[in-house]
RNA sequence: GAGGCUGUAGCUCAGUUGGUUAGAGCAUCAGAUUGUGGUUCUGAGGGUCGUGGGUUCGAUCCCCAUCAGCCUCCCCA
């Protein structure tokens, strides 16, 4: 028999685990709600060409890939072609429906931009939809990655207004402040602003290219970035552009100020600009002072998902050696890549798995969140044990969540037991209790021990 | 896809410059204590030293391969 394990980069959450990822979930959830956003939930496989071609080159490598059923089953002819495909996947990154049509979920946008599809003739636009659930990529695992973690996500989509932005903004921030992590960055920028730059370099064709090297500036430093944009083909002028960009320091109005005459020349840069700036100004509306997450415009922000087309955001927490624990922007035609035009999008999202990380190392989460049911009766036997079932039945109509353990075995035993799962309460039903009608209720913080009756017990209980 | 580190009891890890019977802590079980847990004391069980091969009189240790896990780069949540 082999050692039982899992699949690299999975997890089993515990009980105690499970508690706090619910808090998060929770958290989120109330928030999402509050903000108007509705629930929704897609399959965990989606077909394979809803899912290709959307994540770029290295998303596809990424994507599980569920084999086919019945391989063996097929007709000689079809056996042929399916031995000709699968030589083709030896070969080289090669999907074919024979073989594989079905795929696990990369992430939330792409199957939610698919379902606005397939159902916008139910949906009223602009449709607000939050989505908590797993996705899966096969990366190698490392800090904070993992092959299966979830995704909180909102979206609106059907709305180009900005002050679906600022919202989303809110958002992000009122749920870091709700979950009591602090020291987080919300970093915020434009695609068109990053094309504007592109435009100013004359290589607008070269926008990807200056993006990803200007996102790794915080690792490389500028230096890097200059050596990384000449292999790029960028010409000297075009660096020092850039360079003139990164450079603009301030407050985010006083950035967005020079950013302005930087790039006065280029329409779509004054475009991206004046998005952030609307952007900013509703958020300031909407805001509330006590929410401490820092909102940082930030040019060097790129984002790696190449559907985005507006405003950008992206999640730090710089207490925690950690990448992003969130990202999202604006897509201006996500729809259309599944036959809806003109439908514009923006959405965020939350990687739970990393905020749990975050939060566990700084130790944010609430004390009371290990515990479980609040009593444990033991189990004396004979008539006892019936008093005792009597007595659960009334704990729990009362909204006392109790338990009785299920065997007659030592009484030690079963204190050990209602201590390793760190109970509050054990009430011990016995002879003397049962004759009295009685109960005693120890309190395993304190020790101490009293004789009540039940409707005492519950009171104590619930008190506490 | 490239590189680094680690695999010894259920868990966390010692260990042997290659030698007979491989250890500790925690956990488990039993007892001190058959209606008082969390503290303490006593005892017990538990190991193909990741797997395969090589060197050797002899390998958990050295060498090679392989698998698994962790970490870094890339990319991402």
């Amino acid at each position: 028999m082999s050692k039982p394990s899992i699949p690299q980069g999975t997890r089993d959450f515990s009980p105690a685990e499970v508690r706090k990822r619910q808090y998060i979930f929770n958290t989120l959830r109330t928030i999402f709600e509050l903000y108007g956003f509705q629930p929704l939930e897609t399959p965990a496989m989606e077909n394979l060409t809803t899912l290709t071609g959307k994540y770029g080159e290295e998303g596809d490598r990424l994507i599980f890939k569920i084999l086919n059923n019945g391989l063996h089953e097929k007709k000689e002819a079809d056996k042929e072609k399916l031995n000709s495909e699968w030589s083709k996947m030896l070969e080289k990154p090669f999907s074919s429906p024979i073989v594989t049509e079905r795929a696990l979920r990369y992430d939330l946008t792409i199957p939610f931009a698919r379902y606005v599809v397939m159902h916008q003739n139910e949906l009223a636009f602009p449709f607000r939809r939050y989505q908590m659930q797993p996705v899966w990529r096969a990366d190698r695992p490392q800090k904070g990655r993992y092959r299966e973690f979830w995704q909180c996500d909102a979206d609106v989509v059907g709305s180009t207004s900005l002050i679906n932005e600022a919202e989303l903004l809110c958002i992000y921030q009122s749920a870091f402040h709700n979950l009591g992590l602090t020291q987080v960055t919300v970093k915020i920028n434009s695609r068109k602003l990053l094309a504007g730059i592109a435009e100013l370099c004359g290589t607008p064709e070269l926008m990807m290219d200056i993006t990803i090297a200007l996102d790794k500036l915080d690792k490389i430093a500028w230096e890097g970035v200059t050596k990384e944009l000449q292999e790029r083909g960028i010409s000297e002028a075009g660096i020092s552009h850039v360079e003139k960009v990164i450079n603009v320091k301030g407050n985010n109005e006083e950035k967005l100020y020079a950013l302005q005459e930087i790039m006065k020349d280029s329409v779509t840069g004054m475009q991206g600009i004046n998005e952030l700036k609307q952007a900013l100004a509703y958020h300031k509306e909407l805001a509330d002072a006590a929410w401490d997450s820092r909102l940082e415009v930030d040019v060097s922000l790129a984002r790696g998902l190449n559907y985005y087309t507006g405003v950008i955001v992206e999640v730090a927490c710089k207490a925690v050696q950690m990448g992003s624990i969130g990202g999202g922007g604006r897509y201006d035609d996500l729809t259309g890549l599944f036959g809806l035009k003109g439908l514009s999008g923006v959405g965020v999202s939350f990687g739970i798995d990393r905020i749990y990380d975050v939060m566990e190392e700084l130790k944010l989460f609430p004390e009371q969140l290990a515990s479980g049911a609040d009593v444990l009766l033991i189990n004396f036997g004979g008539e006892n044990e019936l008093y005792a079932l009597g007595v659960l039945k009334q704990l729990r109509s009362a909204g006392v969540s109790a338990e009785l353990y299920p065997d007659v075995v030592k009484f030690d035993k079963q204190m050990k037991y209602a201590n390793k799962r760190g109970l509050q309460y054990v009430i011990l039903p016995g002879d003397e209790e049962r004759q009295k009608g009685m109960l005693s209720l120890k309190n395993f913080n304190s020790g101490e021990q009293k004789m009540l009756s039940v409707d005492e017990c519950i009171e104590i209980i619930k008190k506490n």
